[in-house]
DNA sequence: AGGCTCATGACTC
DNA sequence: GAGTCATGAGCCT
């Protein structure tokens, strides 16, 4: 039984996300659904791979991890059980604008390229900001700026690979896969200055 | 300030 | 191969 995922919501403030679970990670966080997702998002995630998901069923409101197991269809490995709170908390901090501690591993699916980026990106800390093109310079290929958009909006682990710290080099906003409200409101949180 | 054009790397179909 | 970009710089008006 290989390419088995784990599923599991985290209710916040801002609404509940779904972190997706790997043998080896966090694989995919996704923002709350506000309705439908992308239609392309979909599509890549379909044609991604025929693993067959495992959802937990997580009913109560306010806690990240269920307690009522009575509903629960599988047993939850207990090494995903930690990870998932270790999301769930470093959410939260991200969430309030702050550096979260202990993140899980993560498992990033992706080209070489992608993750020469989404590498790049974990290194800025909250509150500062790089440009497509300065971000395109950090990882050696300083005339792959679209690329580095196009990398950006394949990150599957918004957040914790703060693409909302890319922005255009006249600090404009640029765009986000989770939609340039959230991008505006990350950047806020974090007391980042920008462009309108 | 806004608009147009082009070079450009990676990715998709 | 052509088409698509979450860019950037340059050059207009």
């Amino acid at each position: 039984m290989k390419n088995q995922f784990f599923q599991l919501s985290i209710a916040t403030r801002d609404g509940q996300f779904i972190a997706r679970y790997s043998a080896k990670g966090l694989a995919e966080l996704r923002f709350p659904s506000v309705g439908r997702a992308s239609p392309r998002a979909a599509s890549r995630r379909r044609r991604g791979n025929e693993s067959h998901f495992l959802n937990s069923e997580l009913r109560t409101p306010n806690s990240e991890l269920n307690g009522d197991s009575s509903r629960r269809l599988l047993q939850i490995p207990t090494h995903i059980l930690r990870w998932h709170r270790a999301t769930a908390a470093g959410l939260k901090s991200s969430l309030a604008g702050r550096k979260p501690k202990n993140l899980p591993p993560l498992d990033l699916a992706g080209t070489e390229f992608q993750k020469r980026v989404w590498n790049a990106l974990r290194k800025i800390s909250p509150g500062q900001t790089k440009s497509y093109g300065e971000v395109a310079q950090a990882i050696g290929k300083p005339k792959a700026v679209r690329a580095v958009g196009g990398a950006c909006g394949a990150n599957p682990v918004p957040i914790f690979v703060p693409c909302h710290r890319v922005l255009a080099a006249n600090k404009k906003l640029g765009g986000f896969s989770g939609g340039l409200d959230w991008k505006r409101s990350l950047l806020a949180r974090e007391g980042i200055e920008f462009n309108v």
